[in-house]
DNA sequence: CAACCCAATTCAACTATATGACTTGTATGA
DNA sequence: TCATACAAGTCATATAGTTGAATTGGGTTG
């Protein structure tokens, strides 16, 4: 299955190689295609939307840039999945102050339902008051509490998600949402901002009240940058750094 | 000027576009072209380089992509300039929490000359002990203070910069850097942790000591990644953010 | 059965060409 | 003088095809 084989000029008058991209990009969207297995190659891609393989290749291109699709010479073209590297170098951006960067082991500390509160709602696009799950997780880097997580999520999105799910995952939480809900997160916004750390905070963290925290509030989009997750982290960074690099591979 | 038609097959086996690209590139460090006026066309390129329009077209692409070039349908290709917009959006995030963004007004605190210590030596690769500048900057949005900057500049690169050059100067310093000492900043990599206001930022930002404070170290680089700039800011995060989004336009 | 070879398929790179759109400067005409 | 029209140069889009490199799978051969 492809879909359509291309929405007959939509009035926008977009290039083509635009109107084959988003007509992938609905594809994706709908789960068309799984990660793991090959779109169909961009040969029949050409063929089924009635152009040529340079502009399929095009449409691919910007794909491939935003990370959204995998290209393998002599393979085929994948959905990037969320394996491990990808979540730890594209979404989680804290490294120790001096050494490389490290995989994070997660504790889950609490899971309940809740109403989504005025401002949370709008950052997720739905109703005020509308069910959303709060989890809280610890993450440990060498063995020690350096962040401390707390997640929204619109509860419509993710039926039968429960503690026990969570709980039992061996795989990145974004993993989760992709294999269990076909959600795919493929980009994220963060603000940052500094806080000083409160009863309940610092002692899950292991410093004192009133220590210097870096609060990262993040909001975790899937395609047509649709919000699909909050979070709000806490990081003691005394040994470890946000990164952000801007610009290079 | 276009320089050498073409490193001639360097061994290293690498694409034609990927050899155009560094040959641009080259032409770009020598400050061979400036911005303001137009590189030569892709065609001229095309037969200087000896290879198709198509190639040179896919070298530019990627320049455009990291920002380093700028198009301009039926003018020709120019060398991205810091103008203030540039600077605004690619080299400075620290937005409203809630509002947009707004141009920051400078205040140079301080200008000295100093000795480069060995961590910041290793961070700008040059001798520790060699000579560099210190510049101390206050930056305020909506008239009131936010940001404390914190400049190392190499002084070898920077011959005959003065606290006058600076106080006189009507632009970004991203621009004095490469106006006057043909320095394009192009790429900025940044670490950030939370900390403490002591007594001398907690005046100049208008807090209590002991306030939460956003800490950002950023190493600015040009061509190649050579690092040209180190800075350190402390930014008071009670009604600003700093903005991260990787990924999309 | 294992090792090897080979063909088919896929993406990667490159060339060549045509057409359209945008900008600029110049010539034309009232 | 001023406005319009036009031409030339530029990048933008799209097509078509060739060659090469990586992978896969199927045979063949020992």
């Amino acid at each position: 299955m492809i879909g359509q084989p291309l929405a007959a000029e939509s009035g926008g008058a977009l290039p083509l190689y635009k109107e084959v991209k988003r007509a992938l990009t609905r594809n994706l969207a709908a789960g068309e295609w799984q990660p793991g297995v090959p779109l169909p190659s961009e040969t029949r891609l050409g063929e089924h939307y009635r152009v040529s393989i340079g502009t399929v290749r095009k449409a691919i291109d910007e794909l491939v840039a935003e990370r959204i699709l995998v290209r393998h010479q002599g393979r085929g073209t994948f959905v990037a999945g969320h394996g491990a590297r990808r979540s730890l170098f594209h979404f989680f951006h804290i490294v120790p102050a001096d050494g490389a960067k490290e995989q994070p082991q997660t504790e889950l500390l609490s899971f309940a339902r809740a109403k989504a509160d005025a401002a949370g709602a709008a950052r997720l696009n739905i109703a005020p008051g509308a069910n959303v799950f709060r989890i809280r997780n610890l993450l440990l880097l060498r063995g020690a509490p350096v962040v401390l997580d707390e997640i929204t999520l619109p509860a419509e999105r993710f039926p039968r998600l429960s503690e026990k799910v969570l709980r039992e995952r061996d795989s990145t939480i974004y993993q989760l949402y992709q294999e269990r809900y076909g959600i795919n997160v493929v980009r994220s916004a963060e603000r940052l901002s500094a806080a000083l750390a409160d009863r309940a905070s610092a002692k899950l963290l292991g410093v004192d009240v009133g220590a210097p925290l870096l609060r990262i509030r993040r909001t975790a989009l899937t395609y047509h940058n649709v919000p699909v997750e909050l979070r709000v982290s806490l990081v003691n960074t005394a040994e470890h750094e946000y990164f952000s690099d801007l610009g290079k591979d």
